[in-house]
DNA sequence: AAGTGGTCTAGACCACCAG
DNA sequence: TGGTGGTCTAGACCACTTC
């Protein structure tokens, strides 16, 4: 653990535990910085790490302060959509339905979302998530079949980010995602259970590893009262 | 303009300009600190931008590479709601019609969203935003009233967002966000001409000031065929 | 072993806010 | 005017990849 985010992590606790009071002033960086042994520079990295998570902002000239937003439950504030259901909902009981699992050539949208050639075949999955027994959502997922090597009926019942991520060694760097509600379809209403007019509202995402390689077009699809987009947005000046 | 700003700002030219190109390999920290003549941390913190807004990647012990998706369009990549639909649609002829305009004691829900007291009024209002003649967007607005001082349905006719930020000097912060499905509601179906069974697009936001007071709680309701929520999430590891 | 990026330092100067 | 945070430096050491 470096020094700067062990700092973080006492001052985040300081501020959780009410040490720090929110709206109140915290100790200047020089005080801070003598308290911590470190440089000014490294205690600024500290607080640098605070201000991206919204806990604290700096005021040149003032000073350091509590956001008044500190204390609001963060449990659903960053949501990593690429952390995989199984890890998001840990405690529920998820078990999955493998609906169509087929190796094919990607058409023209699959190569232009996962930035490959016509040659390259892709895994082509449908799985339908069940949380606590109760139909969640609906994933239409792509693959390349070179990235997410040695898929199976067996991994695709349990989790695929734990097999992609644990055994496959592979690193996720980001995805671009776009959320848009939609009229259900035939397949939402047989395997979501949703009647005619229950709205839909898909996420449609590209995820990529940490090169940039994409690595999944998904679309995931939930009905309107079982889901909402949750996201935490802060100004970042740093 | 700081150094580090300005070097980004170079170097995110040659990559989008090619002289950088796509996967490639760019020269390491101590050659560019060279040609810039800054430190090697200033040219780091350079680097540290770019490689959040997703178009570098660094190994360590091996180098700096231009990401796959560098040169993906990154016009609707950053969506800031809380610049208001007059920036973001920039070239569309805009227009606003003031559905209710208020000044009332907050409820129980509104108190909780704006962290205010009963006795603090709040601006509630309801606007529809067309966009090219056509109904885009149903806003449902509250605002407290010593924060948002002065607002006339003349500002409200054209961009609440410019008079907050121009007018009254206040810069924002951050915004929470929910998304949702939702099935249209009366006033949907009459001011978004929506049929009863087309899917609305709700974006719930309280959106908060640079120091963290509550601003603004709204909820945004658009006819689903007219509007999807897109975002780019770039793993920091900064 | 050589070269890369990540961290950290001690000190300097600056812009800004408060009294 | 004194204190705050923001930037920048020159150099050091470390972890890691590549050869």
């Amino acid at each position: 653990m470096v020094k700067y985010e062990a700092i973080a992590n006492e001052i985040r606790k300081r501020i959780l535990r009410g040490v720090y009071p929110v709206e109140s002033l915290i100790p200047d960086q020089i005080s801070l910085s003598k308290e911590f042994n470190v440089s000014r520079m490294t205690m600024k990295k500290a607080l640098d790490i605070l201000a991206m998570e919204g806990l604290i902002y700096r005021q040149r000239g003032s000073g350091t302060y509590v956001m008044k937003t500190a204390l609001l439950n963060k449990q659903d504030a960053v949501v990593n959509e690429y952390d995989g259901l199984t890890k998001q909902l840990k405690g529920h009981e998820i078990t999955s339905k493998v609906i169509q699992f087929n190796v094919e050539f990607p058409s023209e949208e699959i190569m232009e979302h996962l930035m490959i050639k016509k040659n390259q075949p892709v895994y082509n999955l449908i799985r339908l998530r069940i949380v606590d027994g109760k139909p969640y959502v609906l994933e239409h997922t792509h693959m390349p079949t070179d990235l997410a090597t040695g898929l199976t009926e067996e991994i695709m019942e349990h989790s695929i980010y734990r097999y992609i991520h644990e055994e496959l060694g592979l690193q996720f760097g980001g995805a671009f995602r776009k959320i848009h509600a939609d009229k259900p379809s035939k397949y939402d209403q047989e395997y979501l259970d949703c009647k005619s007019d229950d709205p839909v509202l898909e996420v449609e995402q590209v995820v990529y590893l940490k090169d940039g390689r994409p690595f999944e077009y998904s679309r995931s699809r939930h009905r309107y009262d079982t889901r909402s987009y949750t996201m935490a947005d802060i100004n970042k000046n740093i």
